[in-house]
DNA sequence: TCTGGGGTCCTAGGACCC
DNA sequence: TCTGGGGTCCTAGGACCC
């Protein structure tokens, strides 16, 4: 992966996260890495397929189905398309009611994420029998190093085996791609999907990389697009070739200096093995209907607020910043942040403040879409600091917090 | 047609300290 | 009396990823 400000350019200096956590730093000599990228095919349909097929049903993948949040929300939208859907114009997060309008006969299916996890680890597991150096990059999508797992064979010959192997023993399938680093491998695997070995070394940039548009290279979103096409920049090959006075002045010296590396396939970023802690945890909620009723947003705020508080407890975390926002109908976003005084994982104490910045922020009159909340400057420290200005409510809240933990544990152990 | 949920990182401006 | 420049922390906002 190419980390925005992690343009690492020094070979052969052992990086180190700002969380401190070590980086494994891998080449001996990047020229000659072999990197795999591993990408499941519309992940979530075909996890799903594969167990539906288990329970008898027929393959999803075969004809116009999605994966969504609850389909009987309006507000729902697609998160996997099968191919045939993909064929019909369906695509990922656009709203269910749209896709329904394109495919009236679509099958809907619900997410079901401890399968997910199931199948993510079954196949990790087979990558990682591949090579040890590996890295998560997504549920889905991993990276091996294979430069020292090949034993001169043919690096196409070993990805067919390792995307037949997925297939025959998990029942889904991947497109892998090879490149000599993190980003071409990226690329490569993108290509004809599914199913497919695909390679993008150095030499082959500019007939396989430079012709696709702009928006096709990683990290180039719709704004950047935008930009780009409006300057004249159509392809990869063009922005390979733009110079960097030129790329800075559009999109600023840091990206430009990723992009123009990006753009003439070159990247030095090390596979990351360990995977590294969070820095920030949020939830959010979206009604079916905006609101205006302050019980309403409340409710929604405490709800946000148990559920990030857990999860932090359950990691031993606790947090000094508390950030909350919401959102208008017209997707326009106004939001808060604030330090506390001493870093805490008490639902109440984090829950209030966000009360409070929702009081600054909200005019109380006009509708809410959606509201968040996040925590993040978190730290293990797990000495409580006494203060006089202790809440004296504290140990009350602390019970309520355990009572709700074990009330979590329980429901999950018994599904 | 009407847009989920959960993350990461960057930039810019202001406050404050030395 | 009036002025500097660097460093750090904080907040708000924006872009990208899956």
């Amino acid at each position: 992966m190419v980390i925005v400000g992690k343009v690492t350019l020094f070979r052969g200096t052992i990086l180190r996260t700002p969380t401190d956590s070590p980086v494994i730093f891998v080449p001996l000599n990047s020229m000659s890495r072999i990197i795999f990228h591993i990408d499941v095919n519309s992940a979530f349909l075909s996890w799903t397929a594969v167990k539906m097929m288990r329970e008898g049903a027929p393959d999803i993948r075969l004809i116009p189905s999605v994966v969504s949040g609850d389909p009987s929300d309006r507000r729902s939208i697609i998160t996997a398309a099968s191919i045939p859907a993909k064929k019909l114009g369906i695509k990922t997060a656009q709203p269910v009611s749209m896709a329904l309008r394109t495919c009236p006969s679509l099958t809907i299916v619900r997410g079901d994420w401890e399968w997910y996890k199931q199948c993510s680890r079954d196949f990790i597991a087979i990558c990682r029998s591949y090579s040890p150096i590996l890295q998560q990059f997504s549920i889905d999508e991993c990276f091996i190093d294979m430069s020292r797992h090949c034993d001169g064979e043919d690096p196409v010959a070993i990805a067919t085996r390792l995307k037949d192997e997925i297939r025959d023993k998990l029942g889904f399938t991947v497109n892998v791609g090879i490149g000599s680093n993190k980003l071409l491998a990226k690329m490569a695997s993108d290509f004809e999907k599914p199913d497919k070995v695909h390679t993008l070394w150095e030499q082959e940039v500019p007939e396989k990389m430079w012709p696709l548009g702009v928006r096709d290279l990683l990290w180039v979103g719709k704004k950047t697009e935008e930009r780009l096409i409006a300057n004249g920049i159509l392809t990869i090959g063009d922005l390979a070739k733009l110079g960097m006075g030129s790329l800075t002045q559009l999109v600023g010296q840091k990206f430009a200096l990723q992009l123009h590396e990006n753009a003439n396939g070159r990247d030095d970023s090390p596979l990351e093995t360990e995977s590294a802690e969070a820095k920030s945890y949020s939830a959010e909620r979206t009604f079916s209907k905006d609101l205006t009723d302050p019980k309403d947003i409340d409710r929604a705020l405490f709800h946000v607020a148990c559920i990030v508080a857990h999860r932090i407890r359950k990691d031993h975390f606790r947090a000094s910043t508390v950030s909350m926002f919401i959102k208008y109908k017209d997707f326009t976003v106004a939001q808060k942040q604030c330090r506390l005084p001493r870093p805490t994982d008490v639902t109440a104490l984090i829950l209030n403040e966000a009360r409070r910045m929702l009081d600054e922020v909200w005019d109380g009159i006009t509708p809410i879409r959606q509201v968040g909340l996040g925590v993040s400057k978190l730290t293990h420290e797990s000495a409580v600091q006494m203060s006089l200005f202790e809440d004296p409510k504290l140990d009350y809240y602390r019970e309520w917090d355990r009572q709700y933990d074990e009330r979590k544990a329980r429901s999950k152990s018994s599904r």
